[in-house]
DNA sequence: GGCCAGGACACCA
DNA sequence: TGGTGTCATGGC
Protein backbone atom coordinates (compact mmCIF):
# COMPACT_ATOMS: atom_id res chain seq x y z
CA UNK A 1 0.00 0.00 0.00
CA UNK A 2 1.45 3.15 -0.81
CA UNK A 3 2.14 6.00 1.55
CA UNK A 4 0.18 8.85 0.14
CA UNK A 5 -3.01 6.70 -0.09
CA UNK A 6 -3.10 5.92 3.49
CA UNK A 7 -2.39 9.56 4.79
CA UNK A 8 -5.07 11.02 1.97
CA UNK A 9 -7.74 8.56 3.04
CA UNK A 10 -6.97 9.67 6.68
CA UNK A 11 -7.45 13.36 5.09
CA UNK A 12 -10.85 12.53 3.43
CA UNK A 13 -12.50 10.71 6.47
CA UNK A 14 -10.98 14.10 8.84
CA UNK A 15 -12.52 16.22 6.22
CA UNK A 16 -15.94 14.44 6.56
CA UNK A 17 -16.21 13.66 9.87
CA UNK A 18 -13.71 16.02 11.86
CA UNK A 19 -11.72 14.94 15.12
CA UNK A 20 -13.71 12.20 17.13
CA UNK A 21 -12.54 13.48 20.64
CA UNK A 22 -11.71 9.81 21.18
CA UNK A 23 -11.42 7.97 23.98
CA UNK A 24 -14.18 8.93 25.57
CA UNK A 25 -12.80 8.68 29.29
CA UNK A 26 -12.19 10.91 32.25
CA UNK A 27 -9.08 8.93 33.08
CA UNK A 28 -6.48 6.89 31.66
CA UNK A 29 -7.89 4.00 34.30
CA UNK A 30 -11.15 4.68 32.56
CA UNK A 31 -10.58 4.32 29.39
CA UNK A 32 -8.52 0.58 30.35
CA UNK A 33 -12.08 -0.55 31.69
CA UNK A 34 -14.20 0.76 29.11
CA UNK A 35 -11.10 -1.22 26.18
CA UNK A 36 -12.79 -4.53 27.86
CA UNK A 37 -15.99 -3.56 28.38
CA UNK A 38 -16.49 -2.44 24.88
CA UNK A 39 -15.36 -6.00 23.35
CA UNK A 40 -18.10 -6.79 20.51
CA UNK A 41 -20.01 -4.66 22.32
CA UNK A 42 -22.20 -1.24 21.67
CA UNK A 43 -19.99 1.58 22.91
CA UNK A 44 -23.83 3.03 24.48
CA UNK A 45 -24.60 -0.17 26.89
CA UNK A 46 -20.58 0.69 27.83
CA UNK A 47 -21.52 3.99 29.02
CA UNK A 48 -24.21 2.53 31.11
CA UNK A 49 -21.69 0.20 32.79
CA UNK A 50 -19.65 2.97 33.18
CA UNK A 51 -21.79 5.02 34.86
CA UNK A 52 -22.75 2.28 37.53
CA UNK A 53 -19.44 1.94 38.41
CA UNK A 54 -19.02 5.78 39.01
CA UNK A 55 -21.69 6.09 40.86
CA UNK A 56 -20.66 3.26 42.94
CA UNK A 57 -17.25 4.99 42.79
CA UNK A 58 -15.63 1.84 42.24
CA UNK A 59 -13.66 2.96 39.25
CA UNK A 60 -10.45 3.36 40.57
CA UNK A 61 -7.93 0.87 40.66
CA UNK A 62 -7.73 -0.08 44.04
CA UNK A 63 -11.82 -0.16 44.65
CA UNK A 64 -12.11 -2.45 41.08
CA UNK A 65 -9.79 -4.84 42.54
CA UNK A 66 -11.02 -5.11 45.97
CA UNK A 67 -14.71 -5.47 44.68
CA UNK A 68 -16.09 -8.31 44.61
CA UNK A 69 -16.29 -10.16 41.55
CA UNK A 70 -20.35 -10.79 41.68
CA UNK A 71 -21.02 -7.44 42.28
CA UNK A 72 -18.72 -6.12 39.68
CA UNK A 73 -20.99 -8.35 37.40
CA UNK A 74 -23.72 -6.72 38.56
CA UNK A 75 -22.54 -3.27 38.11
CA UNK A 76 -21.32 -3.94 34.22
CA UNK A 77 -24.52 -5.96 33.40
CA UNK A 78 -25.75 -3.82 30.67
CA UNK A 79 -22.35 -4.19 28.63
CA UNK A 80 -23.63 -7.44 28.09
CA UNK A 81 -21.34 -10.69 28.95
CA UNK A 82 -21.13 -9.45 32.11
CA UNK A 83 -19.50 -12.62 33.74
CA UNK A 84 -16.92 -12.98 31.33
CA UNK A 85 -16.76 -9.26 31.45
CA UNK A 86 -15.85 -9.05 35.37
CA UNK A 87 -13.66 -12.11 35.29
CA UNK A 88 -11.51 -10.27 32.71
CA UNK A 89 -10.92 -7.41 34.32
CA UNK A 90 -10.29 -8.65 37.59
CA UNK A 91 -7.07 -10.07 35.45
CA UNK A 92 -6.36 -6.66 34.22
CA UNK A 93 -6.35 -5.23 37.43
CA UNK A 94 -4.72 -7.99 39.06
CA UNK A 95 -1.74 -7.50 36.27
CA UNK A 96 -1.70 -3.97 37.14
CA UNK A 97 -1.11 -4.34 40.90
CA UNK A 98 0.97 -7.20 40.53
CA UNK A 99 3.85 -5.75 38.09
CA UNK A 100 3.21 -1.64 38.70
CA UNK A 101 1.55 -1.56 41.76
CA UNK A 102 -1.60 -0.06 40.43
CA UNK A 103 -0.07 2.77 39.09
CA UNK A 104 -0.84 3.61 35.59
CA UNK A 105 1.73 5.63 35.42
CA UNK A 106 4.51 3.19 35.89
CA UNK A 107 2.61 1.17 33.37
CA UNK A 108 3.24 4.21 31.30
CA UNK A 109 7.37 4.04 31.53
CA UNK A 110 7.46 1.11 29.95
CA UNK A 111 8.61 0.44 26.51
CA UNK A 112 5.62 -0.99 23.73
CA UNK A 113 8.40 -3.96 23.16
CA UNK A 114 8.04 -5.38 26.68
CA UNK A 115 4.83 -4.11 28.02
CA UNK A 116 2.50 -5.62 24.59
CA UNK A 117 3.71 -8.99 24.93
CA UNK A 118 2.90 -8.75 28.82
CA UNK A 119 -0.64 -7.20 28.41
CA UNK A 120 -1.63 -9.69 25.64
CA UNK A 121 -0.73 -12.44 28.43
CA UNK A 122 -3.61 -11.14 30.32
CA UNK A 123 -6.64 -13.31 30.07
CA UNK A 124 -9.03 -11.37 27.99
CA UNK A 125 -6.88 -8.99 26.59
CA UNK A 126 -6.13 -9.67 23.18
CA UNK A 127 -4.89 -7.96 20.18
CA UNK A 128 -7.40 -5.57 19.77
CA UNK A 129 -8.05 -4.30 23.45
CA UNK A 130 -4.31 -4.91 24.05
CA UNK A 131 -3.90 -1.60 21.76
CA UNK A 132 -6.46 0.33 22.56
CA UNK A 133 -5.17 0.83 26.19
CA UNK A 134 -1.89 1.08 24.60
CA UNK A 135 -2.65 4.12 22.22
CA UNK A 136 -5.93 5.41 24.30
CA UNK A 137 -4.51 5.24 27.98
CA UNK A 138 -0.75 4.86 28.25
CA UNK A 139 -0.69 7.59 24.72
CA UNK A 140 1.79 4.66 23.03
CA UNK A 141 2.27 5.09 19.03
CA UNK A 142 0.29 1.71 18.15
CA UNK A 143 -1.96 1.58 15.38
CA UNK A 144 -5.63 -0.10 17.03
CA UNK A 145 -6.85 -2.96 13.86
CA UNK A 146 -10.58 -3.60 14.30
CA UNK A 147 -13.25 -5.06 12.72
CA UNK A 148 -13.94 -2.20 10.83
CA UNK A 149 -10.64 -1.53 9.71
CA UNK A 150 -10.21 -5.22 8.60
CA UNK A 151 -13.58 -4.92 6.61
CA UNK A 152 -13.11 -1.74 4.78
CA UNK A 153 -9.32 -2.50 4.12
CA UNK A 154 -10.10 -5.65 2.58
CA UNK A 155 -13.31 -5.02 0.78
CA UNK A 156 -11.31 -2.49 -1.56
CA UNK A 157 -8.70 -5.05 -1.49
CA UNK A 158 -5.88 -2.85 0.11
CA UNK A 159 -5.48 -5.72 2.15
CA UNK A 160 -6.19 -9.18 2.07
CA UNK A 161 -9.69 -10.25 3.08
CA UNK A 162 -8.14 -12.48 6.21
CA UNK A 163 -5.16 -11.02 6.72
CA UNK A 164 -3.68 -11.49 10.42
CA UNK A 165 -3.50 -8.44 13.46
CA UNK A 166 -0.37 -7.43 13.19
CA UNK A 167 0.18 -7.90 9.14
CA UNK A 168 -2.49 -5.06 8.88
CA UNK A 169 -1.32 -3.06 12.12
CA UNK A 170 2.43 -3.30 10.55
CA UNK A 171 1.24 -1.63 7.09
CA UNK A 172 -0.85 0.94 8.70
CA UNK A 173 2.72 1.93 11.31
CA UNK A 174 4.69 1.65 8.08
CA UNK A 175 3.71 3.77 6.21
CA UNK A 176 2.48 6.46 8.20
CA UNK A 177 4.31 8.52 10.70
CA UNK A 178 4.25 7.39 14.34
CA UNK A 179 2.18 9.96 15.77
CA UNK A 180 -0.04 9.21 18.56
CA UNK A 181 -2.15 11.54 17.75
CA UNK A 182 -2.69 10.57 14.13
CA UNK A 183 -2.88 7.08 15.53
CA UNK A 184 -5.93 7.78 17.41
CA UNK A 185 -7.71 10.22 14.93
CA UNK A 186 -7.47 7.48 12.40
CA UNK A 187 -8.86 4.43 13.84
CA UNK A 188 -11.78 6.80 15.49
CA UNK A 189 -12.57 7.95 11.72
CA UNK A 190 -12.18 4.73 10.83
CA UNK A 191 -14.79 3.53 13.42
CA UNK A 192 -16.92 6.20 12.33
CA UNK A 193 -16.79 5.81 8.85
CA UNK A 194 -17.65 2.16 9.27
CA UNK A 195 -20.60 2.79 11.30
CA UNK A 196 -22.09 5.74 9.13
CA UNK A 197 -21.06 4.07 5.61
CA UNK A 198 -20.21 0.32 5.39
CA UNK A 199 -22.66 -2.45 5.78
CA UNK A 200 -21.86 -5.86 6.55
CA UNK A 201 -23.88 -6.83 3.27
CA UNK A 202 -20.39 -7.27 0.64
CA UNK A 203 -21.78 -5.84 -1.88
CA UNK A 204 -22.37 -2.67 -0.58
CA UNK A 205 -20.74 -0.38 -2.65
CA UNK A 206 -21.21 2.71 -1.19
CA UNK A 207 -19.28 1.02 1.66
CA UNK A 208 -15.20 1.26 0.00
CA UNK A 209 -12.57 3.39 1.00
CA UNK A 210 -11.95 3.41 -2.93
CA UNK A 211 -15.45 4.67 -3.60
CA UNK A 212 -15.40 6.98 -1.20
CA UNK A 213 -12.04 8.36 -2.05
CA UNK A 214 -13.14 8.57 -6.14
CA UNK A 215 -12.42 12.14 -6.12
CA UNK A 216 -8.53 12.36 -8.15
CA UNK A 217 -6.17 13.85 -5.49
CA UNK A 218 -7.37 11.09 -3.69
CA UNK A 219 -6.31 8.06 -5.66
C1' DG B 1 -38.52 -10.35 16.52
C1' DG B 2 -34.06 -10.61 14.34
C1' DC B 3 -29.73 -8.44 13.68
C1' DC B 4 -25.72 -6.38 15.33
C1' DA B 5 -22.26 -3.93 18.17
C1' DG B 6 -15.24 -0.35 18.97
C1' DG B 7 -13.54 -9.34 20.87
C1' DA B 8 -11.56 -13.03 23.21
C1' DC B 9 -11.29 -17.61 24.54
C1' DA B 10 -12.32 -22.57 24.92
C1' DC B 11 -12.77 -26.58 22.51
C1' DC B 12 -12.25 -29.71 18.79
C1' DA B 13 -10.45 -32.11 14.73
C1' DT C 1 -3.72 -23.82 13.09
C1' DG C 2 -8.11 -23.02 11.61
C1' DG C 3 -13.02 -23.32 12.28
C1' DT C 4 -16.95 -23.05 15.40
C1' DG C 5 -19.56 -22.23 19.69
C1' DT C 6 -20.15 -19.24 23.67
C1' DC C 7 -20.65 -15.27 26.29
C1' DA C 8 -25.54 -11.18 26.78
C1' DT C 9 -27.36 -6.55 26.87
C1' DG C 10 -29.84 -2.84 24.50
C1' DG C 11 -30.88 -0.05 20.27
C1' DC C 12 -32.95 -0.11 15.87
Amino acid sequence: MRKYLLVNIYKRLYKKFGPRGWWPGQTPFEVMVGAVLTQNTAWTNVEKAIRNLRREKVLTPARLNGIEISKLALLIRPAGYFNVKAKRLKSLVGFLFNEYKGDLRRMRRESIKTLRPKLLGVHGVGPETCDSILLYALEKPVFVIDAYTKRIFSRCGVAKENIPYEELQSVFMKELPKSVRLYNEYHALIVQFGKDLCRKDPKCGQCCIKEFCKNKKFR
